[in-house]
DNA sequence: CAGTATCCCTGATGATACTG
DNA sequence: CAGTATCATCAGGGATACTG
C-alpha cells in the first residue's frame, strides 16, 4: 500500500469509504446509473423490483448529499427529475471491481473447502 | 470492468463481497493482521480498545467461518489460541485500498463542496 | 486465557397511506 | 410523477456476568 496510514487510520478510512456504500439498495442504484446513464424516479423504481419509494428517495438523498449522485430537477408538471452518477461516484467502479475480483477467489484461494454459506 | 456480469448480478457479487467485511470490528482486526501478523485473543483485546470478548470472538468466528482468519489452538493450560489471514483475507488488500484511494479523492473531485459530513 | 450466556437498545429497513 | 409521513419489525451491537 502506498499509503502513509497507520493500521488505526487505515481502518477508519475504509470504514468511512464503506460507509458511502452502505446501504441497502444503494448498489443496486449504483450500478444501474453507472456508464453515465441518466435514470428518472420512476426508471429507478421500475429497474428495481422490491424497493419502496421511500428507500429509493431516502438512498438517493443520501448518495446526492454524499456526493456520489447528482439530482437535476426539471421545474414542469407533472415533475420530472432525473439523476445521473457524479465524476467521483463512477470512481468508484475499479473499487467495487477489485472487491468484486476478491469475492470471486473465494472457492479458488481457500485452501480447504470450508462451511459453505451464501 | 473486464468482467461478464450483467449489472443485475454484478450488484450482487459486490453485496456478496462486501457481507464479509461487514460488521462493526471486522475492518480493524484485519488491520492488525495484515502483513502475517499472528495475533493471540489477548493480544487483540489489547490492541483494538473498546472492544467486548464478545464481540472480538464473534468477528473472528465468522471472520474463520467465512475463510478469511485462521484460528490455531494450542492445547496447553492455560489456553492460547493464535489468529492470522488466509491467503484470501491477505488478498483483501488491493481492494481496501482502491476503496482508500476512491474516499481519499471525494474532496479533490467533488466539483462544488457539498454538505460536511463525518 | 479465551471464551459463553443474557438482557437490552437503537438504527436500518419494510409496509402502508397520503400529497404538491 | 415524485415524493413524505407513520408505524411496526428485527438484527447488530453494547453491557454485564459467568466458566472450562
Amino acid at each position: 500500500m502506498p499509503h502513509s496510514y497507520t493500521r488505526e487510520t487505515a481502518a477508519e478510512g475504509v470504514e468511512s469509504a464503506l460507509k458511502f456504500i452502505e446501504g441497502r439498495w444503494k448498489l443496486v442504484i449504483l450500478f444501474h446509473l453507472f456508464g453515465g446513464h441518466v435514470l428518472r424516479f420512476s426508471d429507478l423504481e421500475r429497474a428495481i423490483p422490491g424497493i419502496s419509494q421511500k428507500m429509493l428517495s431516502q438512498q438517493l438523498r443520501q448518495m446526492e448529499k454524499d456526493g456520489m449522485v447528482r439530482r437535476i430537477v426539471h421545474p414542469t408538471v407533472p415533475p420530472k427529475v432525473d439523476y445521473c452518477l457524479t465524476e467521483w461516484g463512477q470512481a468508484l467502479c475499479p473499487a467495487l471491481d477489485a472487491l468484486l475480483t476478491w469475492g470471486a477467489q473465494r472457492e479458488t484461494m481457500s485452501a480447504a473447502a470450508q462451511t459453505e454459506k451464501a
